[in-house]
DNA sequence: GCATGATCATGC
DNA sequence: GCATGATCATGC
């Protein structure tokens, strides 16, 4: 078998029928390709990125969509994606982004919403996520999920927003500045193996990145979870969906109200008792968490999205009292990262929600704002990386217990993030040494509220 | 006053 | 039992 041999002749199924294509597609649940393709001998010259779906269109549908703006069942209006899943501690997770399709700079300034490319081609997903193992050829791959995929309407009008705010960028000629922390489902993922291809954009003399729209690795998660529970249901019209604000506008409005106000009164306007005389550490997470309207521990729109909420306290001064931690490492697993594919660097990539307090003349704690927040392209890149780096050098070096302290950086540091000084993990030389984690800087952190 | 080390309280 | 978000406490 090679590339292009026709193989719809023996498939009883219309590619020019959604429905069709949808039993053809379930038929592949639970089965690898070499076993739903099965009886044929096939000796295939695909490899690398991107070999299944390649694979998958030619010869499991026996279509040959090329690159085109119409969808690849043309006359179904379907657009087939597959997309890899991995395992995880708590289930099948996305191993990345959807890619939907290289953004034009200079032609997409002049498309809307309801005319865009990325509409006419993806608003109707045949969604096909298999199972990726390092170690086995693409073929034995294990298909989970085969579903026919309309955006929910909630979802839908996050990803008009997320794509306005990308058009509006690169209209004023600010394609060089996307980043994927600036939206929430929808993103603008950079594209090309090597990082050093530009491209020019409309009104700024200043090359940009090639980058694609793509659902972001959280949303991807969020559709994989829904999926493998049984699918919800979904719009059946686009056109239809009514306008509404943007996420970020509601989930700010949500908390108007509470602005400004002590915070023994935001206890009574929620309903709570009376104000502890020594709150947890976390009270005041629990009360951003129910400013919001939430009564667990997790927020949905959130871990869609991707977004990480962090509470604030500001001193009388606007200064924060403490650094913000994040998750302690292993500097056993630490020092076999690289930055680029480093945990703390996803973790910084992603769009911060600050819930912040700040304390008034009287020393009494009030509520003072939130703000979503994403680190800028530099701090990120050139100042977290370098201590990032500097960190795992120390580490490799024998010197895990002199890592770069707050006075070293601007934006980063690290310190000892443990349940006590017995709480050790250990290092590759086989010292113990109390577990620690990367902290932005308290005078930092200050600096992104204004 | 601030950096640094240490620890608390919660929830899974 | 432990990770986690957050804050406390000490010492320079």
């Amino acid at each position: 078998m090679h590339r292009g041999h026709n193989l719809t002749k023996y498939m009883a199924y219309d590619p020019t029928d959604r429905k069709s294509i949808e039993v053809r597609a379930k038929a592949l649940v639970g089965k690898s390709l070499r076993q739903a393709l099965e009886g044929l001998s096939v000796v295939h010259e695909y490899h690398g990125r991107g070999a299944f779906g390649l694979f998958l269109e030619s010869f499991y549908f026996g279509i040959h969509p090329g690159n085109s703006s119409e969808p690849d069942f043309k006359e179904a209006g379907v657009e087939l994606k597959s997309f890899p899943l991995k395992r995880s501690k708590k289930g099948l997770v996305a191993k990345e982004r959807i890619s939907l399709g290289m953004i034009d700079y200079m032609s997409m300034p002049s498309e809307t919403w309801e005319t865009s490319s990325f509409l006419k081609k993806n608003s109707d997903l045949l969604l096909i996520g298999f199972l990726h193992e390092s170690d086995q050829d693409f073929l034995d791959y294990l298909v989970k999920i085969a579903e026919l995929w309309e955006f929910p309407p909630e979802d839908i009008e996050i990803i008009k927003e997320d794509w306005k705010k990308i058009v509006a960028k690169v209209r004023v000629g600010k394609a060089h500045e996307l980043s994927e922390g600036d939206t929430l489902y929808l993103g603008a993922c950079t594209k090309g193996a090597d990082s050093t291809g530009r491209r020019p954009q409309p009104n700024s003399k200043e090359m940009a990145k090639p980058r694609a729209l793509c659902l972001k690795q959280a949303y991807v998660n969020a559709i994989i979870g829904r999926t493998l529970d049984g699918a919800e249901a979904v719009v059946k019209d686009i056109g239809q969906l009514k306008k509404s604000a943007s996420f970020e506008e509601l989930v700010a409005a949500r908390f108007e109200r509470f602005k400004d106000k002590p915070i023994d009164e935001i206890h009574t306007m929620l309903g709570l008792g009376l104000v502890t005389p020594k709150p947890s550490k976390d009270h005041y997470a629990k009360l951003a968490r129910l400013m919001m309207g939430v009564k667990g521990k997790k927020i949905e729109e959130f871990e869609k999205a991707g977004v990480v909420m962090k509470t604030i306290r500001l001193e009388q001064d606007g200064k924060p009292k403490e650094s913000m931690s994040f998750p302690a490492f292993k500097y056993k697993e630490l020092v076999k990262e690289t930055w680029d594919d480093s945990t703390f660097k996803d973790m910084l990539e992603r769009r911060f929600f600050f819930v912040v307090y700040q304390r008034d003349e009287k020393g009494e704690l009030r509520f003072k704002k939130v703000k979503f927040w994403t680190i800028p392209t530099h701090d990120l890149e050139v100042e977290v990386g370098s201590v990032w780096e500097e960190t795992v050098q120390r580490i490799r070096a024998g010197k895990a217990d002199k890592l770069p302290g707050q006075k070293e950086n601007l934006v980063a540091h690290v310190r000892p993030h443990a349940r006590n000084s017995r709480d050790t993990d250990e290092a590759p030389d086989g010292k113990r040494l109390v577990k620690k984690c990367f902290w932005l800087n308290r005078e930092y952190v200050g600096k992104t509220l204004i």
